[in-house]
DNA sequence: ATGACTGGGTTCCCCAGA
């Protein structure tokens, strides 16, 4: 079984290239991130005839999370973080897909340090600490897939001295990642890579994508149950270099 | 200290992203 884990950066304009890479790689389940549409506007059609079953949770102009299963219709757990009725941006998303629980997050970014957002950003992830400790109590199969907005460690970005100040890599967003690792989930894309991070983001700017200029923020976090099942995990690249990409690439395991 | 790029909405400029 593969899942993958896709910030789109707006699903509307990256329809043709959504389309391909799912024609391409087959994921059995793809959490994307930044559908940056309403639900009444979701492009469910295109995906349907692209073999996809999906669930999402939009918003209009922002943020939105969306589950897609191939040849399935993925089963609704849960949308929103618990523990904010205030907090209405649409950042989570949790389905059951054969077995497997899988969530679709997009956690704030935290820009600017300090500020409100970062604040936002600290207690989102204290709020997914304790909804993650749930999911762990199930001792089921449990995938957390998304851009979490966190480089783990200096070195998952190309220079850390460049991006020193920014809400990513900041002590506390770090400490919190690891305390969430720490409940007992295993980073997928460290596990397999431990000595060469594989970059998930260039920025648009500044040529980055042609220096190699990356860093690692979208992971897939595994319960012990679905980590003992881990094969494989990698970064489809080549599709951050086409026409028109996200400014993410999809990022990837499979499981046995 | 700033801006580079991109997508989307309040659209012909502004905001947010990372």
């Amino acid at each position: 079984m593969k899942i993958a884990t896709y910030n789109v950066n707006g699903i509307k304009a990256r329809l043709p290239r959504l389309v391909e890479w799912l024609t391409e790689t087959q994921p059995d389940v793809a959490c994307l991130q930044e559908i940056k549409t309403s639900d009444e506007t979701f492009p469910e059609a295109e995906i349907r005839d692209a073999g996809y079953g999906a669930i999402w949770h939009g918003q209009k102009g922002f943020n939105g999370v969306a589950v897609l299963a191939k040849g399935a219709d993925p089963v609704e757990r849960q949308r929103r973080l618990p523990g904010d009725d205030e907090d209405v941006l649409s950042r989570y998303l949790e389905a059951e897909i054969d077995g497997l629980i899988v969530a679709s997050i997009y956690l704030p970014n935290g820009n600017p340090v300090p500020g409100p957002k970062f604040e936002y950003k600290l207690t989102w992830m204290e709020r997914l600490h304790v909804h993650a400790a749930g999911l762990l109590a199930t001792e089921r199969q449990v995938c957390l897939a998304g851009d979490y907005n966190v480089i783990p460690t200096d070195a998952d970005v190309w220079k850390p001295a460049a991006m020193a100040s920014d809400a990513l890599m900041q002590p506390e967003s770090r400490a919190a990642f690891r305390r969430l690792a720490a409940q007992g989930w295993t980073d997928a894309l460290h596990s397999r890579h431990p000595n060469n991070p594989l970059w998930t983001f260039w920025d648009y700017t500044m040529n980055s994508f042609a220096r190699d200029a990356g860093f690692r923020i979208d992971h897939l976090m595994l319960s012990p149950a679905a980590a003992d099942r881990l094969v494989d995990a990698g970064v489809d690249k080549d599709h951050r270099g086409r026409e028109k990409a996200s400014d993410h690439a999809p990022t990837w395991i499979t499981l046995r």
